[in-house]
DNA sequence: TTAACGATTCGCT
DNA sequence: GCGAATCGTTAAA
């Protein structure tokens, strides 16, 4: 990992995640290579949080948070999904930002291959654990750094050149509670992307141009 | 040791 | 649009 990008990941979670729109992950592994262009993201602001997996402090799940920015943070949903967060902020604090989308601009093939059911290309990365399944992440890389090799996989990323027109934000989603479903607009999302997730419709959910 | 709950997804209506 | 599937993580007993 670069210093340029451990810089951009020691700031808070809610200027990294916008930023993050556009970025290319790279994720290369022994079955191929599969890169994803990034157009949907949350922020998690960590033991200030509610709504974050940090907000009770320290576990055995979710210590990557707490440690130092440009690493990764994977979690299983529902036992079977895996999510990938990058972890923001400096060592100590528990931010990052929850890749929930992208479009796959490379190895597509691959990517078609570890999701059969997808029907559209635009559909392979649409969702935390649709993305997290395309790139064949798992709980193993959990900690490790960006460009770091673990486990026959590397995740790096390409950050953008410049911030992406048209971002939107809006409410998280999935999280309940006090500071969930609707409380901030800390979901982030490039404005008319059919890769972006639809998680039971739009419907009743207030975008704003950010 | 046990019970409850998801930072979700997919199929069916 | 709605509801079930599904199992690791967490917190309580």
């Amino acid at each position: 990992m670069h210093t340029l990008e451990v810089d951009f990941f020691n700031r808070s979670a809610l200027d990294v995640a916008p930023d993050l729109l556009g970025a290319v992950l790279l994720c290369e592994g022994a079955a191929g290579a599969v890169a994803v262009r990034l157009t949907e993201v949350e922020a998690y602001l960590g033991e200030a949080d509610p709504a974050s997996h940090a907000y009770r402090g320290l576990t055995s799940r979710n210590w990557p948070m707490f440690g130092p920015p440009g690493h990764l943070y994977v979690y299983l949903s529902h036992g079977v999904h895996r999510c990938l967060n990058l972890v923001c902020g400096p060592d100590g604090t528990a931010s990052g930002v929850l890749l929930r989308s992208g479009r796959v601009i490379d190895g597509v093939e691959l990517a078609r291959s570890r999701r059969p059911t997808a029907k559209a290309d635009s559909g392979l990365a649409s969702g935390p654990g649709n993305l997290g399944r395309v790139i064949g992440i798992g709980i193993e890389h959990s900690g490790a750094a960006l460009a770091e090799h673990r486990a026959g996989l590397s995740v790096s990323i390409i950050l953008p050149r410049e911030r992406q027109a048209s971002i939107m934000s809006g409410p998280r989603v999935g999280v309940s509670g006090e500071g969930g479903t609707s409380a901030y607009p800390w979901r982030f999302w490039v404005r008319d992307e059919p890769t972006v997730s639809r998680y039971r419709a739009d419907a009743g959910r207030k975008a704003v141009a950010s």
